[in-house]
DNA sequence: GTCTGGATGTAATAATGTAACGCTACGATG
DNA sequence: CATCGTAGCGTTACATTATTACATCCAGAC
């Protein structure tokens, strides 16, 4: 795979919009984790000597990599993991292990809107699947 | 309709567990809004001469309101609403206008598993769907 | 009565998120 | 070049949301 650095600058060439080296730097962190992160863990892994980093600096950088495509937040968790398509605006639906705590993404698909009310218009759909992973699954020891 | 109330009432008693005053209160603050309500809000609507709630009575009563089915959290909105049926431990699919704030449940419907990785074992789902709803949309003034 | 477990009271604090304002650097415009 | 406007970030202060830990109360079991 070409990272997921390369991707996002490419992404950003493509539509107009400035990659700065601090939001690089805060999606390069949400990327190299394989978990959700929590804002004040970006905050404080953030290079304080380079910068002066507060939680606006983070929640801002967050901001524009959400609205980017690039990093979505996971809702039920108020913490944030790397789009691994660097789509603009999709809606992701995601899977969240709760034994592990990684996410698996699932590609290339709408989430589906069940009996959605009449003429109701959808902007923006929340959709997270919470549980255990096959992996997890496998490895249980605590059978009973 | 029989009302929240008692058919919270009735739910209760057949599946043993006790819907105390004070959790009765709290269903019926989240009941009578016809919007999410914040944790915070039913704090301060709880009635202090009677009890002397604090944040942790707020939020336990809401922890066993969600467990009971009664009441649902709405993950992006960190608020709840009341269940319109009293189905034990089902996963609720809402429809949220961003402009009246009011939310739909949909009845009766499961989560679609879109693509679901191999082997995951779904345990709870959230699925939220914002946007505008057919009466903001038909009332919208703002028509450019 | 005494014991016990669930429910609530209480204090303190943690964790998460935002508002408001100012400064600086940079590109556009004339 | 001058100046203007704006995006990005710094900075302070604060607001909101949620939990931990421990004490107390109280109904039902024995
Ligand atoms: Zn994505
Ligand atoms: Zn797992
Ligand atoms: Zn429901
Ligand atoms: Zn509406």
């Amino acid at each position: 795979m070409p990272g997921i650095l390369e991707e996002a600058d490419k992404h950003c060439a493509k539509t107009g919009v400035r990659l700065t080296p601090l939001r690089r730097r805060v999606l390069e962190l949400v990327a190299r984790a394989d978990v959700p992160v929590k804002a004040y863990d970006l905050l404080s892994q953030i290079d304080h000597t380079r910068t002066n980093a507060k939680p606006p600096t983070v929640y801002r950088a967050l901001d524009f990599l959400i609205d980017a495509g690039l990093v979505h937040r996971v809702e039920a968790l108020n913490a944030f993991v790397a789009c691994p398509q660097a789509g603009h605006g999709h809606a992701a639906v995601l899977y969240v292990c709760e034994n592990c705590t990684k996410v698996t993404e699932v590609q290339g698909t709408r989430p589906g809107q069940e009996n959605k009310p009449d003429g109701f218009e959808v902007r923006r759909s929340v959709v997270e699947h919470y549980g255990i992973c096959l992996s997890c699954l496998k490895n249980d020891t605590s059978k009973t």
